[in-house]
DNA sequence: GACATAATTCAACAACTGTTGAAAGTCTTC
DNA sequence: GAAGACTTTCAACAGTTGTTGAATTATGTC
């Protein structure tokens, strides 16, 4: 039996799931019990067995369903990225659709990109919030950052940058591109919820209140791109390492 | 022998060796190694092997040294905390004496954050390169992100936010905590080289490129700031659930 | 109710893990 | 150059890892 197969298989059955109902078996168990280890411990920080335990099966049973380990692995990332892009991308097109004939405002398309998380009933749902948790794994993990994940959240990026250079014209791609990867790791630190900025504001600020944190990350990350029109672009490099040199 | 006792005066160790010499013994080469597959693959994604073989040494030569895996890990995070730390305190310094009796601006304050990191020599040392990766790694991972690591940040974390908070009164903490919570997301994104914005921009973008990434970043990071003095700050989670509801 | 198929468990494998104690080597100091 | 302390290697341990094939149970079909 090919693992690669299997995952397929099980890409399908999910998006079916969504719309009808939702599978009770141990297939789902192992699959919920490896998204919650795998997100607070890594890759190699979670062994089959822990998940197994979890789960309530035997260890041999996730090797049935899902192959080698890396293959599960991918399947706790497909089963929930197929659904979370669907929305994105539809939340976008509605935002340009309601503005056209003329270009959607900058603030519009950032909450665009953000809403389909924080909506929906699922923003206190564990399975989704652990999912959260494993793309901030991921997203900044040079073994994992170039592959698979990335590839099919790619179209949907592009997309969202274009929607961006129609609302902000006369701004270099370049700066698009790094302002999304400002967006991006802001987004997957407060998804990591670590609980660092519980810690360090003293309990002023909840690191798994997610809306509160988008509501604060929106403003910031829609500044951020707004300035891109009046940036002064001049090499400031050459000052940020000349004044060191100085002192 | 104790570990942690170990661990001690390795510290005090560097700390020497930076102001003097560099020490070319394995023990150093360990600590290379070390940081550099951790970097890469995450505290359990590596073996004491892989680092032994990759420094040349006995793979009990590492337990002689450091003590435990673990012990090995905290050394390695440690070696450059404490120099990084001083570098971005007394820039945080520099500038707000130089304002005095005024407060720094906030670009001055957000450069000062970020000089020290592009700046100096080491902007292409491999060491520092792989040490800012590792840093990416452990400020997301829930497992490391509120341990000995963060403790050790937070005083300077806590200076510069009090900085900010000099630069722009009348702005709540929670916005200016959680302000700091997306510069770090971002900078720790960009720490991680991932290669995906290369991927993601077809090369117009390089992850290898820290000056080039900061000054964006930089740019991006004010603007996100400055936008706290005029804030609306009325509730719109509200309107962002409810117009998801809708549709 | 027999039968085929899928799901699940059991037992066990070879390879790899962190760690350790003893042995061998290296360096300093008298 | 002998003594002693510090480094480094060697060999091996007990436990864990992902994976597998056979055996057992459940599920659905005619």
């Amino acid at each position: 039996m090919n693992g690669r197969l299997v995952e397929i298989k099980n890409i399908s059955e999910v998006a079916y799931m969504n719309h009808k109902e939702q599978k009770t078996g141990k297939r789902e168990l192992i699959l919920d019990a490896a998204e919650d280890l795998f997100s607070k411990h890594g890759y190699d920080g979670v062994t089959l067995r822990a998940i197994a335990k979890k789960a309530g099966v035997d260890v041999a049973l996730a090797n049935y369903h899902f192959g080698p380990k890396r293959d599960l692995f991918d399947a706790v990332l497909m089963r929930r990225a197929k659904i979370l892009n669907s929305w994105r991308l539809k939340a976008l097109e509605d935002v340009i659709a309601a503005a056209a004939p003329d270009a959607p405002s900058v603030n519009a398309i950032i909450r665009a990109y953000f809403e389909p998380i924080l909506t929906r009933q699922h923003v206190k749902d564990p399975g989704w919030k652990n999912y959260y948790a494993l793309i901030a794994y991921v997203n900044n993990s040079p073994e994992w950052g170039g592959q698979l994940m990335t590839q099919f959240f790619v179209p949907l990026i592009k997309r969202f940058i274009e929607a961006l250079r129609m609302a902000m014209t006369d701004v270099p791609d370049e700066d698009l591109h790094w302002g999304y990867h400002s967006l991006s790791g802001s987004l997957t630190l407060a998804f990591a919820q670590t609980g660092r900025i519980d810690h360090l504001s003293n309990g002023l600020c909840r690191s798994d209140d997610l809306p509160g944190a988008c509501g604060h990350i929106v403003d910031f990350i829609t500044a951020g791109f707004e300035q891109m029109r009046t940036r002064d672009r001049s090499d400031k490099t050459a000052t940020l390492e000349g004044a060191a040199v100085e002192g």
